[in-house]
RNA sequence: GGGCGCGUAGCUCAGCGGGAGAGCACCUCGUUGACAUCGAGGGGGUCACAGGUUCGAUCCCUGUCGCGCCCA
């Protein structure tokens, strides 16, 4: 056992706290010692691979930290399941790019075999970074147990699924629009795409009708069609009106001409057409826009695609755009064929108002999708992409959360979580990557698919098909089967890759070693709680809900804990992209991981986000200084709790004062955990070492531990070490650091504080019974208080101590106001004193002569003449000071004292004699009124004695 | 347009049907033997605004204004 040091370095401690953990094997899950232990889990939100720490991070991970370690502490065998995802478009880029700086062959240079080389590459070298970054925040996650996504076994569970799901009907390739990024040349989900405020235009174009010659001065020769994107009219293939303008009643079932293009297209009614908005009338473009994709749908419209992969104009070999052209539209075609689809509008605006078909460009603020990954406007685009049914698989998804099998903390997300499930899309899972788990699909020449766990077993599928269907013969089967060469460009394996939230909603049970029946996943799936940021309940909460109910028949988690966005100083989200990341490893570089670990608790209320001042951080480290300071006047005083010291057994009313508040902290900071109020527990723990034991406890212990040997002093010393170490334990799950290093210095311990027993025990456990009754799936089972040990209390003590503290600060106070030195010792003369305030006054004479700089304490029947008079606890403390203070002052002093007295009374008789009052209010309110009422009239008449008093002495 | 949430001390934020709180900042005082990363004391808020419900509203309801986020 060292000696504390003298000041409390944080970066020196973490280091080595760290390694001592790693070293006792503290964070494992299973330990041996906890066999028979209830079990604790929790899965990491796995990071993505290419992320390092920031805010949201550490606020997450700190509080997943704090349940792990308090449930640690209660004796749970805690599995805290670390990892991180493979990122697939945000990983394929970085590493793109890092081949662009070293002036290396780019990816398709290389080859998808070499460029995947390369990634795993990069993954060992610089893969690890934020998991070395979550343990200096002091995670305690299993890391012998660490994943990634693309882990082999975690890859199986994902073939798996997919199998599985396709079987089922669940996942299937279809033709449909997708969020097309033409940078990264890939496919996005809905969730990855942000809508941004763009400010642009609406085009209005004159489309002229058929039969009619066009002229621009006759309205009548055209139908005008407000649009934001011109360039797309090459692939319109309808104008559409609502059915209930009458603007256009008779223009329906005639045809328009398209301008430049010559196709002849339909003018169709279709509620979709805003007749408030622009002209009232749409140009439709199923193949580039999602509603027009309806409307095409609606009305069996043809579906021409325009644009190629990049977002250039495709249109000189494109069938379908030129089937039924007049002569001469190969032309144009070819003119502006290759464009980019921004040029492309240029050019198309201008030759339209070369011809007179422009007819106004209105400015206009809407809004443009976004990749969030690439930035560049995303094009709807067709294509033939693998969907999961998300809206079968939802149904028990939903059904879980209304029934409550899964809640969430705070109860209001659930209605974002309905909100998104309801209205669930075909989740596209297909990406255009080469950094993922490709698809477990494999096609023939005609296209047929073959999804299998393996691909050996989809060749045998499909050479068994073909033979069957006589495309080729058993021999050659034979051969392709023996050699891969022979059947190039035969089958063919899916090119694509799944996306990375894919293997992600499988996370809490592939980690567990899922399709395995491995014994981790017995013991730990369904996990306790899922702790998130609002904004993953889309992407990855609502997706562990759908496949751990359909693979696992369970919720994966029955409580999802949502906590705050830690926004920036102007309130938006973070993001790397945005360069807007406060970096909390700076913040654990200035004042140590503990106290960046407390801010993030003490500011984790419920229902809102958090923006950060780093005075707040400073605040908290002052806190740890402030607790080091304490344990080093404990040390210093010879302070140690013998074995088997009973806090309840003290004699000592200061320390029988310091068991009960201590008790009482124990208890407000557990319940405020267990029902996730982060805040309250670390304001409570706070309050209780500071203003507490800090600025109290060991204050009135001072006398007592620089005095004669006593019982009482050895009494005091091991309370001063007891109450230390219940702080220690009570703050560990916050400041795991500094509170372990403390632990072992300031004692002889048997083990870690990290596995040390918390010191309440836990409210509720599931009782069980034999009863034939619990079989039955629809009774729950009966949940019953654990016998809790009687609660040590002494309101005895606190009313004592609790005078003491009153008296103290009274006269402090009174003091600083008259302006009287610290130097000047003041006499203390108690009129009229109770036997028990006699009796306090003499017991804690030397407390109170110190913290209040009182000299002589004296007691009377009457306050002396010219003294300040304070009123403590109902009775008179005078401060005679004649010729010190300023007669005038105290006078006023009083007269403020009395006037507040006073108020109170008004306002509590206006409310007694409030007929209403005394009827409606609950009984235990009105009783409180007419208690406050007296305790307000004795503290008059006790002013108007003082005034009294101080009037005779002038 | 729909949804969620927020406007409380100079700043960052708790609280929430019965006497307005914390940290930081500010002012005054302090070399008292753990701590100046400290101690003592103090100033500072018609709890956005307007109605309503209630015996009673910062808290519940409605509306207005301002702000943020999510979804279309």
């Amino acid at each position: 056992m060292a000696m504390i040091e003298k000041t409390y370095q944080p970066a020196e401690i973490e280091g080595r706290i760290a390694r001592a953990w790693e070293d006792a094997d503290a964070f494992k899950a299973g330990r041996p010692d906890r066999r028979d232990a209830e079990p604790y889990s929790i899965v990491i939100p796995p990071p993505n691979v290419t992320g390092s720490l920031h805010m949201g991070h550490a606020l997450n991970n700190t509080l997943q930290d704090i349940l792990c370690r308090f449930e640690r502490m209660r004796g749970r065998d805690v599995l805290w399941q670390p990892g991180t995802d493979h990122a697939g478009i945000a990983t394929q880029m970085v590493v793109e790019r890092q081949l662009m700086e070293r002036q290396e062959p780019g990816r398709r240079e290389m080859g998808r075999a070499k460029f995947l080389e390369r990634v795993w590459q990069w993954k060992a070298e610089s893969g690890g970074v934020i998991v070395n970054q979550l343990k200096r925040l002091g995670a305690s996650c299993d890391w012998s147990r660490e994943r990634f996504t693309m882990d082999e076994g975690l890859s199986r569970a994902v073939v798996k699924v997919f199998v599985e799901l396709h079987r089922q009907g669940l996942i299937y390739k279809d033709k449909r629009l997708v969020n097309w990024d033409p940078k990264l040349l890939t496919a996005i989900s809905d969730l990855e795409v942000q809508q941004i405020e763009v400010k642009g235009n609406l085009w209005h174009l004159r489309y002229p009708i058929e039969g009619v010659s066009f002229d621009p001065e006759n309205p009548a020769s055209y139908i005008v069609v407000a649009t934001t994107r011109p360039e797309t009219m090459l692939g319109d293939t309808a104008v559409a009106v609502n059915p209930d303008d009458e603007r256009y009643v008779d223009l329906v079932g005639k045809h328009v001409i398209l301008p430049l293009v010559g196709r002849r297209i339909p003018i169709v009614a279709d509620e979709y057409s805003d007749p408030e908005k622009g002209s009232g009338a749409v140009k439709i473009t199923p193949a580039h826009d999602f509603n027009d994709f309806e409307v095409g749908k609606r009305h069996h419209l043809p579906q021409i695609n325009v644009l190629d992969i990049e977002g250039k104009i495709a249109i000189a070999d494109n069938s379908a755009y030129l089937e039924g052209l007049p002569e001469g539209a190969r032309e144009f075609a070819e003119e502006i064929d290759g464009t980019d689809r921004f040029a492309a509008r240029k050019l198309i605006v201008g030759r339209l108002d070369e011809f007179g078909f422009l007819e106004k460009i209105e400015p206009n603020v809407h809004m443009v999708p976004h990749g969030d990954r690439s930035g560049v406007v995303i094009e709807p685009y067709l294509t033939d992409q693998w969907y999961v049914d998300a809206k079968t698989m939802a149904q028990p998804a939903i059904a879980a959360v209304r029934s409550g099998a899964t809640t969430f903390v705070p109860k209001n997300w659930e209605k974002t979580y309905y909100e998104w499930m309801e209205n669930i899309q075909p989740w596209c899972i297909s990406r255009q990557l080469w950094w993922g788990h490709q698809i477990p699909a494999w096609y023939g020449p005609d296209g047929k698919v073959f999804v299998a766990e393996t691909e050996e077993e989809a060749i045998g599928n499909a050479l068994g098909y073909y033979v069957e269907q006589e495309v080729i013969t058993p021999a050659q089967a034979h051969e392709m089967t023996q050699d891969a060469s022979k059947r190039d460009g035969f089958i063919t394996r899916d090119e694509d890759v799944l996306d990375t939230w894919f293997s992600s909603a499988l996370w809490p049970f592939s980690t567990l070693g899922w399709p395995d029946e491995t014994p981790e996943l017995e013991r730990y799936y369904p996990t306790n709680v899922l702790v998130t940021g609002f904004d993953i309940i889309f992407f990855w909460v609502a997706r562990m809900m759908m496949m751990g109910l359909h693979f696992k028949n369970d919720v994966p988690f029955p409580t999802v804990y949502i906590h705050a966005l830690v926004r920036d100083e102007k309130g938006a989200k973070m993001s790397k992209s945005k360069g807007n990341v406060i970096d909390p490893l700076h913040l654990i570089d200035d004042y140590g991981a503990d106290a960046l670990r407390f801010t993030l608790a003490a500011m984790a209320a419920q229902g809102r986000d958090i923006k950060l001042a780093s005075s707040r951080v400073e605040g908290y480290r002052n806190f740890a200084t402030k607790l080091w300071n304490a344990c080093r006047f404990a040390e210093m005083n010879a302070c140690a709790a013998p074995t088997g010291f009973d806090h309840t057994t003290a004699k000592e009313t200061l320390n029988r004062w310091i068991a009960h508040e201590t008790v009482r902290a124990v208890r407000d900071v557990t319940e405020a955990i267990e029902s996730y109020r982060f805040n309250d527990a670390a304001g409570a723990a706070y309050r209780f070492v500071w203003n507490v034991y800090c600025d109290w406890y060991l204050e009135l212990a001072k006398p007592v531990l620089m005095g004669e040997d006593s019982a009482a002093k050895t009494e005091t010393r091991a309370m001063v070490a007891w109450a230390r170490d219940e702080i220690l334990k009570l703050l560990h799950p916050f400041m795991p650091f500094i509170t372990e290093e403390l632990w072992a210095v300031t004692a002889q311990r048997d083990g870690l504080l990290v596995l040390a027993p918390w010191s309440r025990k836990a409210e509720l456990s599931v009782e069980v019974f034999a009863s034939p009754v619990l079989t039955d799936p629809m009774v729950p089972p009966v949940i019953l208080p654990a016998r809790q040990d009687a609660e040590f209390s002494d309101p005895a003590a606190e009313a004592e101590i609790g005078w003491v503290v009153d008296l103290v600060t009274a006269i402090r106070s009174v003091r600083a106001e008259m302006n009287i030195v610290p130097s000047t010792l003041t006499p203390l003369v108690l009129a009229g004193a109770s036997a028990e305030t006699r009796a306090r006054a003499e017991r804690w004479s030397d407390v109170i002569k110190r913290l209040a700089r009182v000299g002589e304490i004296s007691f009377t029947d009457a306050a002396p003449q010219g003294a300040v008079q304070l009123l403590v606890r109902g009775e008179v403390a005078a401060l005679p000071l004649k010729g010190v203070i300023d007669l005038a002052a105290e006078q006023a002093r009083l007269d403020k004292e009395l006037a507040k007295a006073e108020a109170d009374i008004k306002r509590v008789d206006a409310k007694l004699s409030n007929e209403k009052f005394v009827a409606n209010a609950p009984e235990e309110i009105v009783e409180e009124e007419k208690e406050k009422r007296e305790a307000a009239v004795a503290r008059k008449v006790k002013i108007l004695e003082a005034l009294l008093r101080l009037k005779n002495a002038t």
